[in-house]
DNA sequence: ACCTATTCTTGATCCAGATCAAATGGCAGA
DNA sequence: TCTGCCATTTGATCTGGATCAAGAATAGGT
């Protein structure tokens, strides 16, 4: 039984060297060797279920997570018991990095459907970086684009209206699944509505108000959580901004 | 003349082991021979006036710039000819980590007032850091702390209402000032009115209303630009949320 | 000191989206 | 298959803060 459970361990062992992800994760650019010391280090790709936490808000940090299958949320509560979600995250993408500078998790990280995840203890990988420029670099980048990601999304809060909020949401999840080889134009949405509003800043309600606009609209078409986008230029020239909605603010402060 | 600019240029020399601001920049917990090298490669503190650019976007990211004096402003343009401000940054305060991953800046840095701002050239410090474990840890932690920031302001700008906004905003800035050996309650505000509400996704004359209100309730007292806090432990319990306001919107997704 | 442009303040009105309310539809568990 | 709970949708109403519209206070330039 033990050794059964062994053997399944090891037939799901990450190795970074084969994963069709690792154009996407932290081996990109790495040379052969380096990745193969990376590879040494990840810890395990052991399956979650939907409700599972990879970390909760306070645990001590030890580890960044690659979601290898499936998908994440992360969540950090907001005054007053609410919570507010800070991202969902893909294959390929990283989670944790906000908790380096405190070593402690300020939010928690949640598995939406049954998932894949690689582990990466941080001690090691900081040991591991300091000893090859290129990984180095390769985290400075990683660190750089969720600052980069962030930063688009306080654009969003800060500046778009309901309707422009959502085409961009979706146009985000179309672009990354089809950067992981998956179609951009038809997915599921592992994430209840309440989890896409909250993300969005935007009530349920309107969520989903604006999904059966969308559709009237022939810019999707909306079956339960299956997706299909049908107008993807059209959701674009939405986000854009202006399209033939109310006038923006102009602030040149 | 040129010698005198020599000589200039010479007495405002950066020497981060003098600096002041030490403990809030990157020498950091760093050892005194470590400091010595940092010490090398920060190229400069020439003064800059307000309205001055640090780096436009679009630039080349060529290094990352440190406030020593005054305070800087960075905003990304938004869909339609605004501007979203990402942010103010004070003395000690780093700029320019969010384009170290696409190697070309994406938001535009403009001085607010007459500045003293070091420089530090990102190869070479990348190079440092390679060589020095504390300074790469210094730099995953500042990387870091820069995405919980981030964060921070997300669940500002996804779950509170206007006065809780400004609220958190003087209490950041007054936090800020404080660590940096300033008054935490008696300050000038560097920045357009128009500049505080782009920033929290207000307009003008919702923060200009907000100021007066503060005012009328004894929180604080405006005289144009310059601001004294009068009751931080009531800022403090507005920014928590709930206070007497409005019901905030319980999302536990 | 004077003039002009800009910033800030204050008041009136409007509206996107929140909130309230209720019906419908799925799905997990027995 | 049935039951009950939760997610989603749809409709009606309400409201915080945006927008519109003037003044008032400042700062900068000459």
């Amino acid at each position: 039984m033990s050794q059964f459970k062994v053997i399944s361990l090891e037939s799901i062992r990450v190795a970074c060297k084969n994963c069709t992800l690792a154009s996407l994760c932290l081996p990109m650019g790495l040379s052969p060797e380096d990745v193969e010391r990376l590879d040494e280090i990840v810890k395990r790709a052991r399956p979650l279920h939907r409700g599972d936490y990879l970390f909760r808000e306070g645990d001590r940090f030890r580890a960044l997570y690659v979601v290898k299958t499936g998908s994440v949320k992360t969540f950090a509560p907001s005054s007053e018991g609410g919570e507010q979600v800070l991202g969902f995250h893909l294959p390929g993408e990283i989670i944790g990095l906000d908790a380096i500078d405190k070593d402690v998790h300020a939010c928690s990280a949640k598995v939406l459907e049954t998932s894949a995840i690689c582990e990466i203890p941080f001690t090691r990988l900081e040991d591991l970086t300091a000893t090859t420029p290129s990984l180095q670099h390769q985290m400075y980048r990683l660190l750089s684009k969720e600052i980069g990601q962030d930063t688009d999304m306080l654009l969003l809060l800060g500046k778009k209206n309901a309707e422009e909020r959502l085409a961009a949401f979706l146009l985000s999840l179309s672009q990354r699944l089809h950067k992981r080889g998956l179609s951009p134009s038809d997915f599921y949405l592992s994430m209840s509505r309440h989890e896409i509003g909250n993300y969005l800043g935007l009530a349920v309600e309107t969520v989903s108000r604006l999904f059966t606009r969308f559709q009237e609209d022939g810019l999707m078409c909306v079956d339960r959580k299956h997706i299909q986008l049908l107008d993807l230029p059209a959701l674009e020239s939405l986000v854009g901004g202006s399209g033939q909605s109310r006038r923006q603010q102009q602030q040149q402060t």
